[in-house]
DNA sequence: TATGAATGAGCTTTCATTCAT
DNA sequence: TATGAATGAAAGCTCATTCAT
């Protein structure tokens, strides 16, 4: 990967950036066409760097969930224990209002990219998060990272739902947020 | 519908029990097709009976919904005010554990069934068995129905992410239900 | 296949037609598409009645060698013994020579429908004619029918030959038949 | 072709070589990137020696048909005169038995190499083989070349057939030689 | 009203061929 | 000259929906 051709490099981050958009927009029942066209590439270009249309989805989600982890590890160095955690909760499920394949594939919907792997990718840091927070006495000790994880995902998939305002979501994580703390 | 022919109303329920259990198995991506198999019945009668396959996938949600409402309505009445909207909650989400469709449509996920409408049907009962465990002093007051429509929604989504267990999904529960008497 | 609705069964005669005319004219690499549009139908009836292009194929290989063993069936109960395989044999080539999907699928050319079987129903009637011919002192006592059938594909295969004149036709199938009386 | 640099003719032999044992394995469908990963060139360099898989396939024919008319030549002038041309029809036959290519490019199937003129390289041999065979009263006179030459396409094209043992294959040659001979 | 065949747009994938590097 | 990524025209196939029977 490290060694692909200028252009094909080039094409590959058009195509992914495509995809994410189109995947946004339209969710993950979006045709490859569609991203090809706005990728402005032809279809074969897309098939030769992911082969199949799962193969499309499944970059794009370890894509995304690099991306968090690494804002998650980041997190973990610089924020404060005791409020780092909910920053970050709070900071991926906005992610997640604003575009649709996040949460879907956060929640593994509809396609086979649940793997589980890649959400595995996500869980280390968040482990961290959480275990710093229960050193600082922000969190319940009973507290383990699955149920973190579990809730995240559930609320990332939530956020889509019509309906869900702003105001609605933050008290919502607030509620989370107590049961979490108490 | 009332007025149906009694072998048209018969048909239509065999339709919708097929497409219960087809979407519950495959998602909702399943092929109408296949419900018309289940249901022994020919593709052209599906058809007749829901005009699109959206209608048939609403068609399921509101019959979720209503059964949902009822035994939420019922609780509301025999209930224990403290315990009841806690059980409610936690009965939703082993329903959706078991059936895909159902959380994937409370959180309106890939089909347009999230006309918002049908959701309503559930909120009022919801809301009420709310209101009697704020009264006994069992939830928060600042608890507002949306928010655990929310919640609701949010875990019954989460309900399917593999490697779900029934222990995950109870200390899951348990840290929402901190949250909302605390 | 005997309670086809009247039109499903028209319309599956039609794609045969069809079939038959587009490979002969431009051999088994031929498009669905096209053999769907000479057929006037849509392509997705074409694949309803034929899951697999091969299936299409198998179909029309399987008519022809049907009616080719009824003519073998039927020369051998009326033709004289000493003639009727040679004249079967000089029929089936001839037909070949006009029909490039006949040779090419006799001789099991690039398609899958070589499955060995269909061919088998041509060898019954075959042995047969050799038989006779045989009994009446036409063809030599060693000759086998699988050696027939082996000239018979060879042959036709060959007839797509360019160059392969009328003339050359006969010539080359009197030194077969020569070999196998003599 | 001459004055091709050293590498470059390095090149084409070896993709030669990976084309005619592809081929041989996979029938004139296979595609070219598979060549081109036999021969461990990349595909651009195959397309630059061979403008069309077209010509590629002809570059074979005229390879194979070269070394059987040199064959056929040296047959000519050492061999036994009576059984030079059995022997090498013969020889012929077991090549196209282990050649897939070999037989459907000899019988012009599938792809346009059946220009003609490769099949003239080899009649000329052919003819001299013959010639001398009549001579030497092992064939008969009324036997030309193009007779020989559409009985050697056939069988060779006939090898292929599923089913189609050593055993079968000397029977039904033995019958061509008879009736070649008698 | 029920049937199931027909429709046809659209999807994923393949592959010969071109062309920037 | 070699490379291999890009192209883009099919191809085969699926499936929601329509409509003749």
């Amino acid at each position: 990967m490290a060694q692909l051709r200028a252009d094909a490099r080039r094409n590959r981050e058009r195509i992914l950036a495509a995809a994410e958009s189109v995947f946004a927009e339209r969710g993950a029942s979006a045709s490859t066409e569609e991203v090809a066209a706005r990728a402005e590439v032809a279809i074969g270009t897309v098939f030769r760097h992911f082969p199949t249309k799962n193969d499309l989805l499944g970059a794009i989600v370890k894509r995304l969930l690099e991306r968090l982890a690494e804002e998650a590890e980041s997190l973990a160095e610089q924020g404060e224990p005791e409020t780092a955690l909910f920053a970050f909760f709070t900071h991926v499920v906005e992610e997640a209002a604003a575009r649709k394949t996040v949460a879907e594939l956060l929640a593994g919907g509809g396609v086979d990219v649940r793997t589980g792997k890649p959400l595995e990718r996500l869980r280390r840091p968040v482990g961290t998060l959480l275990d710093r927070a229960q050193r600082a006495g922000a969190v319940r000790r009973e507290v383990g990272p699955d149920e973190v994880m579990a809730l995240l995902s559930a609320t990332s998939q939530a956020a889509l739902l019509a309906g869900w305002t702003p105001g609605l979501r933050d008290r919502t994580m607030e509620i989370i947020f107590t049961g979490l703390r108490a």
